[in-house]
DNA sequence: ACCCAGGCGGGCG
DNA sequence: CGCCCGCATGGG
């Protein structure tokens, strides 16, 4: 539909075990920004200063991506990026696969992607995430947007308010979009996150630095952070553990009885070592799903 | 009415 | 350290 008013040259590239509406559906930071549709299995998103509108047709257990950039820039770039295309999901899914609870989230959700998204933009909805529910994440991530972002002339998609420009927001009005008791949070961590932390400088790779100096932030502890590492710079060891996987986790692999979530996390790392993130995504989902009910 | 949600920071022992 | 509590809000 926005296809048209995207214009320029757009990517068209086929791969494998990818579902788009099961990546929409698990509640990662892009599903709160994006703009979904159902019935075109569609996409718009912002990404800095541009709209990416993507159109998946998916037939005999492959699918087409059919991409556009608002600025013309390379669409088939930012969708390996973005939606982790260089994963080989058979290889993960053979590693993580170690049990039959895991093996069904699998099989239920083939294609389901992890996404790699900016550092702020999760860093923002993961904080909003805390003591929340899915629905309501969406709805104050859309009021953030609608209310500090701006407009992408010629997509109909609003970008995604940087650090710096909601800093220069008042505590009320981020009140005002919902946050509820989170507004002190995410005016604290705009400040910081603008004026004495470069996200896109942290270490990557090295999963406990990064954790560190992401709980620095206010309002980021250590599940945020893993929520940040994972999906907001691919560091696919983190576990992040939310209420869900939680029980999951106690339910499935611990006979039902109550553990701290350092124990859980050893044995998660343990179990699954590098892809460990690619596990939690698919217990979370399934779980949240009425999977393992 | 009551309970829960992709938790966190602060206070207390 | 570990544990416990309050917290805004809307939907089931």
């Amino acid at each position: 539909m926005k296809m048209k008013a995207f214009g320029g040259m757009g990517a068209r590239i086929m791969v494998k075990d990818f579902n788009l509406r099961y990546t929409f559906e698990s509640a990662q930071p892009l599903t709160f920004y994006a703009d979904y549709d159902k019935d075109l299995n569609s996409i718009s998103y912002p990404d800095g200063k541009r709209a990416v509108n993507l159109v998946v047709e998916e037939l005999g257990g492959k699918a087409i991506l059919n991409a556009v950039c608002s600025d013309g820039s390379d669409a088939a770039k930012e969708l390996r990026r973005r939606f982790r295309l260089a994963d080989d999901m058979r290889k993960i899914y053979n590693e993580i696969g170690t049990d039959g609870n895991i093996k069904n989230a699998i099989r239920r959700y083939d294609g389901m992607r992890l996404t790699l998204n900016g550092p702020w933009e999760t860093t923002l909805c993961f904080i909003i995430s805390q003591f929340n529910n899915v629905k309501r994440i969406r709805l104050i991530t859309r009021n953030i947007i609608n209310k500090f972002g701006g407009p992408i002339s010629g997509t109909g998609v609003r970008s995604f308010p940087g650090s710096e420009t909601l800093a220069l927001a008042s505590e009320k009005d981020i009140f005002a979009c919902g946050t509820g008791f989170r507004a002190r949070y995410i005016a604290s961590a705009s400040k910081f996150c603008s004026e004495n932390m470069d996200l896109k400088k942290l270490p990557a790779r090295n999963y406990e630095k990064l954790k560190s100096r992401l709980m620095e932030i206010d309002g980021v502890g250590e599940k945020v952070a893993d929520c940040i590492a994972l999906m907001g710079y691919g560091n696919l060891r983190a576990f992040p553990i939310d209420v869900w996987v939680k029980r999951t986790m106690e339910k499935l692999y611990f006979g039902g009885q109550k553990r701290k979530e350092r124990e859980i996390r050893e044995f998660a790392l343990d179990r699954w070592g590098g892809y460990a993130g690619y596990a939690q995504q698919y217990l979370f989902h399934h779980a949240r799903t009425g999977g393992y009910d």
